[in-house]
DNA sequence: AATGGCGCCTGAACGC
DNA sequence: TGCGTTCAGGCGCCAT
């Protein structure tokens, strides 16, 4: 799924769920992890202001008034959320529903690698535990380029696998990881440690706009992905080299080709990328 | 500590 | 048409 500029459209897409006065919670077959707590804790609180961490959506659910709980949502890799006036019946991928007094925020994830968990803060536990290792928002300031590159000096896998753990920056899954070494000129089996510094600020600048522009483009709707609305994003119609093996490259006209890293497919420019 | 590999689950596309 | 195989956007856990 959802790599961070999915879950961002999603984020922006569900807005209109802030301030709708939860009525029940109701939940479909089991997810990646259990809600950690009754389907009523939900009921009666009042949705707060939903935010966005790496892949993780928290949206806060006040007490009274109270910050004392929320969901953290993950889409897995088949999930969307769609945000409901008229929520009809749940089918056989429609695994949880928050219905609202405003209208049904329904979770659909056919291959259920998703999940809705219970937490008491964000920067509680369980919540904590699952966004502990998550490395830096791709937007914070504070993520430079010479601490990315410090960063990447301490690591000796290949910068596509070491794109994809999140470790070193959030958000980018295998599509923005290829698209951005491309954007970037880099070859994505070169080892974190010999990109050199001005190589590692091109790379960062190349993640950061990929990723803006995929939010742009509505995300990429491989299959499943749809915002909260059912629109689907248009970003795989203009990806660089992602899903485009025997393609020509749009810079120097070689060919695409695809490679496995990690048991995940890896596609780059042998001309553009080294 | 860092790294590689597995498995969770379902559906679609493909080859025979 | 039917069946088996392969492949998918993520990520926590295990063994090495």
């Amino acid at each position: 799924m959802p790599e961070l500029p999915e879950v961002e459209v999603t984020r922006l897409s569900v807005a209109g769920v802030t301030g709708a006065r939860v009525l029940g919670l109701r939940l479909g077959k089991p997810l990646r992890w259990p809600l950690g707590a009754e389907p009523e804790v939900a009921h009666g609180r009042t949705v707060g202001e939903i935010q966005r961490r790496g892949k993780y959506l928290w949206l806060p659910l006040l007490n009274a008034g109270q910050a004392d709980g929320g969901l953290l949502w993950h889409l897995g890799m088949s999930g969307s959320l769609s945000w409901l006036a008229q929520a009809p019946p749940a089918g056989p991928h429609d695994h949880a529903d928050l219905h609202t007094d405003r209208g049904t925020l329904r979770l659909t994830d056919p291959r259920r690698f998703g999940a809705v968990v219970w937490s008491p803060a964000l920067g509680q536990d369980p919540a904590a535990k699952l966004l502990a290792r998550l490395g830096p928002e791709p937007f914070d300031p504070a993520l430079t380029p010479q601490g990315f590159h410090a960063a990447l000096r301490q690591r000796r896998v290949a910068i596509k696998q070491a794109l994809l753990s999140g470790e070193l920056v959030v958000g980018a899954g295998n599509i923005y990881a290829s698209d951005a070494l491309f954007e970037a000129g880099i070859d994505p089996r070169t080892r974190c440690d010999r990109i050199a510094a001005a190589r590692a600020a091109r790379l960062l600048a190349a993640v950061q706009r990929v990723l803006t522009e995929a939010i742009a483009a509505g995300g990429s709707t491989l299959k499943d992905f749809k915002d909260a609305h059912g629109t689907v994003g248009q970003y795989q119609g203009q990806a660089r080299v992602y899903g485009r093996e025997g393609q020509a490259c749009q810079r120097c006209g070689g060919t695409i080709k695809r490679l496995v890293q990690g048991q995940r497919a890896t596609y780059y420019c042998p001309g553009c990328q080294h």
